[in-house]
DNA sequence: TTTTGAGTTGTTCGA
DNA sequence: GTCGAACAACTCAAA
């Protein structure tokens, strides 16, 4: 979704030919069909990159369908000597993208594939004793010490395709209708290649500078890049983003361990696609397969309070809100709502990963698994499982300013801050004073702490034993 | 091949 | 209020 620094866009555009861009909305049942929210940010994305491609006299050629079979009649509309692409990573996907390689050669065509969405590709980094790196921080030290972008790849000049046959983005339906939910969506976001640039520009004057800190701190705007929706949807890559913070550095940026930092959490995202790609269930089996045997509940009607953001902690369900509203939520409360979906209430990860897929503008089949794997316990290099956040702490401690929770859960605004994280705790005129009724205005907790933590290290260490013993 | 040290993001308890 | 240790054992990476 981009045109600057596209390695399969700047190869065409390198043969001198006329070059047509393609896009085509899949619809193999093979596939993974894209969340809510991630296809309102398509709408916009490809609305915005069909402009920037009629500005340089081309069309956005948009056709639906089998991939395999619209490629079959482009080939037979417009006789290409190439066709390039952008490589993807899962193994539905490789899977089509292979059959398709092949049959282009079959054809006579040159077919070319290219890294334009990783700094590396997955396979790109073996351990000495060979295979793939199963622990993040020895990977990064490699990605650290070795890893340097290429030149950028230059935007192209011109672009063709102008007679060429395709589907108006409006009548795809990727904008919801009846009801239309997005209005909080869109005040917050400008998808785009543009929007993505300016996101980046924005955030390394600004943001980067107490990035090791504040990026833990949902109640400070801007904390964090929020870059993620616009790298998912491919309006920026890593790449560019790792040049322009070792341009700072090289430039003598004062606060480098923060820079360091952000870039280790690019190379967080390269590090879920590892794992995906040798993985290819990752995005729905425990890869510790030692937590196929945990003693899930699957209580819908507790799923649908943490859905709804009613599990009467304040710090979860202001996380859970800000996702219904923003298509967004800040990591550090993506962990603490993570935490409380699979420990305290022991409902499986994979419910968790489902609801942020359909939620989340930035859903990426493979950081969005890597990071509920990570929570839940079953994932590679995860945190262990008696690790069990704390979401009263975590909200005093993280949301310190009580912003956070009082912008997303407007009932609890008047309640002092020293109790807007455990409302419950507060002395009865308290509540009544700040116009709370637990159980009516806002609800009880869902599950108290304590016994929710002790339930679940309960559940580990029976599980354990019957391992042991087995 | 063997050994050694280490491992994103925490919590609780007791001194 | 602060601080260090325990919480589990295991797998991974590299010397």
């Amino acid at each position: 979704m981009r045109l600057d620094d596209h390695a399969a866009l700047a190869a065409a555009s390198q043969t001198k030919r006329a070059v047509i861009c393609v896009y085509i909305l899949e619809q193999d049942t093979s596939l993974r069909r894209p969340g809510g929210a991630s296809l309102w940010w398509l709408d916009k994305s490809l609305k915005a990159l069909r402009s920037d491609i009629s500005a340089l006299g081309g069309k956005l050629v948009c056709r639906r369908g089998i991939a395999k079979d619209v490629i079959g009649d482009l080939v037979k509309e417009i006789e290409p000597e190439a066709i390039y692409w952008g490589r993807r990573y899962n193994k539905a996907g490789r899977d089509i993208d292979t059959e398709i390689k092949a049959w282009l050669k079959d054809e006579g065509i040159q077919a070319k594939s290219f890294n334009t969405s990783l700094l590396s590709e997955p396979w790109a980094y073996e351990t000495v004793s060979g295979g793939y790196y199963k622990v993040f921080t020895p990977y990064w030290n490699v990605v650290k010490r070795s890893y340097s972008p290429s030149p950028a790849h230059p935007r192209p000049q011109a672009l063709a395709g102008k007679g060429i046959a395709g589907d108006r983005i409006e009548d795809w339906g990727l904008h919801p209708e009846n009801p239309d939910w997005s209005g909080g969506i869109e005040n917050e976001w400008t998808p785009g290649e543009a929007g993505a640039r300016k996101r980046l520009e924005d955030f390394l004057d600004v943001g980067l500078r107490s990035y090791e800190t504040a990026r833990d701190r949902p109640d400070i705007d801007d904390g964090t890049s929020r870059l993620s929706p616009h790298l998912q949807h491919g309006e920026i890559g890593p790449a560019q983003i790792w040049r322009a913070v070792r341009t700072k550095i090289d430039h003598g940026f004062k606060q480098e361990s923060a820079a360091w930092k952000f870039l280790a959490e690019v190379a967080w995202r390269e590090f879920s696609y590892v794992l995906l790609y040798h993985n290819p269930d990752f995005g729905w089996s425990n890869y510790d397969d030692k937590f196929d045997d945990m003693p899930w509940k699957s209580n819908k009607n507790d799923l649908r309070r943490w859905q709804n953001g009613q599990t009467g902690y304040p710090i979860v369900d202001a996380g859970m809100r800000q996702l219904w509203h923003i298509g967004w939520m800040h990591n550090r409360v993506r962990m603490i709502v993570a935490s409380l979906l699979t420990k305290h209430l022991m409902i499986p990860w994979q419910d968790g990963e489902n609801w942020f897929w359909d939620t989340l503008v930035d859903a990426d089949a493979a950081s969005n698994a890597a990071g509920w794997q990570w929570t839940a316990g079953s994932g590679a290099d995860a945190s262990p499982y008696f690790r069990i956040f704390n979401p009263i702490t975590q909200g005093q401690k993280f949301d310190a300013s009580t912003a956070y929770v009082r912008k997303w859960c407007p009932e609890l605004k008047d309640v002092p801050d020293k109790y807007v994280h455990a409302p419950w705790q507060a002395p009865a005129d308290i509540l009544k004073e700040a116009g709370v009724t637990l159980g009516v205005t806002y609800p009880e907790p869902i599950i108290e702490h304590a016994a929710g933590r002790a339930r679940a290290l309960d559940a580990w260490e029976t599980l354990k034993k019957k391992q042991d013993a087995a």
